[in-house]
DNA sequence: AATACGGGGAG
DNA sequence: CTCCCAGTATT
């Protein structure tokens, strides 16, 4: 008699796909995430989920989302928008070119494309934040094509399912991961699917501890049969991160009994480009430690306003130089000091931030500077750090 | 191929 | 603390 083998399930046969296509789809139904931008088919949300997920959680996203479509409910009005209020909008969320190319964009796609999303992932992706994934996930989110798709979810996923050695972020390894994708993307639910996938990597195939026993295609599953799920997907070692130092410097002055504090906007190219911020420059720690903030500096890693007692301390010299090159204005006493850390992609940095009366203002201020009253430092665009500042800032005087 | 780009959440 | 997150653009 001839034995009938029982053979794992195999990927790399038609039916083998269409078999776990279908597991996939049969366990979305039932315990796939309900969420915001799920609940219409509109292109409009679903790229602007799409662009703020992008490194991104859900849960981080989900309020911004809210907010975002409540001010600007179509491609129409987000593009007719002013960018310091879609930046304003976007403040905290981070990685802000994401902001900047969403209103290029939405301009775009009513210049160009009549203010309709193009229903092809190649044209799609050469709308400025639009990469390859975002391309295939509006695709086949909003247009039900069969757009394939890597990400962080399905990058884990697929590499775990093939038993990928390689690392993933290698081209070689990225170029697995897609063919895979491409083979792998139902052409019958695509949208579905692709949701899916994603969906599983985010619950059931975890970076860490992922809950194989729960997962409706183990018997899929290359790392699983070899009990590898805990070293795939392989990544290299992340990058160091540095220390640094720096000081910004915020001048003072009061206007018909208004106090207002000298402000720049970064330039394109900087990091937190188009955002407003104080003064900075890296410095050393040795010039933090000699300002004599550090005598109120009770808890480490927390933010402490503080007065100083002195009305003469000074910064050093070559930093009141630098602020006059660049803004124009001529510094008296520090008055006030703010000490904070904060980390920034491979940067942990220690700020202290000082405020400084002016002895002297320009009659006119180089392009990017100018004077904002205390009490409208609400409305510019600012980082998470700048933020930080101008909060204190907002308390002087009360 | 490497690097820059933010901030928050989870373990 | 560390690691990771619905990546993209630039060099």
């Amino acid at each position: 008699m001839l034995a009938e083998t029982v053979v794992a399930p195999t990927l790399q046969t038609p039916a083998g796909r269409h078999g776990l296509q279908r597991q996939m789809l049969k366990w979305y139904a039932c315990a796939g995430r309900q969420l915001p931008w799920r609940q219409s088919r509109d292109p409009y949300r679903i790229w602007l989920s799409e662009i703020m997920l992008q490194q991104t959680t859900v849960a981080a996203v989900i309020p911004y989302f809210e907010r975002f479509t409540a001010a600007f409910p179509d491609v129409k009005a987000l593009a007719a928008a002013p960018l310091d209020d879609v930046l304003r909008l976007w403040e905290g969320l981070g990685y802000y070119s994401r902001a900047r190319n969403l209103h290029r964009a939405a301009g775009l796609v009513v210049s160009e494309h009549g203010g309709q999303f193009p229903a092809d992932a190649v044209q799609l992706q050469k709308l400025p934040g639009i990469g390859r994934y975002t391309a295939g996930a509006i695709a086949s989110f909003a247009f039900d094509l069969p757009a394939p798709i890597v990400e962080a979810n399905t990058e884990r996923l697929y590499a775990r399912l093939l038993g990928l050695q390689l690392d993933v972020r290698s081209a070689a390894g990225q170029k697995q991961l897609w063919a895979f994708a491409e083979s792998i993307v139902s052409t019958e639910r695509p949208g579905d699917f692709n949701q899916s996938v994603m969906d599983l990597g985010a619950r059931i195939c975890t970076p860490t501890s992922p809950r194989c026993s729960d997962c409706p295609v183990r018997e899929y599953c290359g790392a699983f049969r070899l009990g590898l799920q805990h070293e795939l997907p392989r990544k290299p070692p992340r990058a160091p991160v540095t220390a640094i130092a720096e000081l910004a410097v915020i001048p003072m002055r009061v206007q018909q009994g208004r106090r207002q504090f000298l402000l720049r906007r970064r330039d394109t190219g900087e990091r937190w480009a188009g955002m407003w911020d104080a003064y900075r420059e890296e410095t050393q720690p040795e010039i933090l430690d000699a300002l004599p903030v550090s005598a109120f500096q009770t808890k480490p890693r927390s933010r402490v306003g503080s007065l100083f007692s002195a009305e003469h301390e000074q910064l050093p010299a070559a930093t009141l130089e630098r602020v006059k090159q660049q803004s124009g204005a001529v510094l008296g006493a520090v008055t006030a000091a703010l000490q904070l850390t904060y980390a920034v992609t491979r940067f942990k940095v220690r700020l202290t931030a000082v405020v400084c009366r002016v002895h002297q203002s320009p009659r006119s201020l180089p392009d990017g500077w100018s004077w904002h009253a205390q009490e409208d430092l609400g409305e510019l665009p600012l980082s998470k750090t700048g933020r930080q500042i101008t909060d204190w800032l907002q308390q002087f005087g009360n």
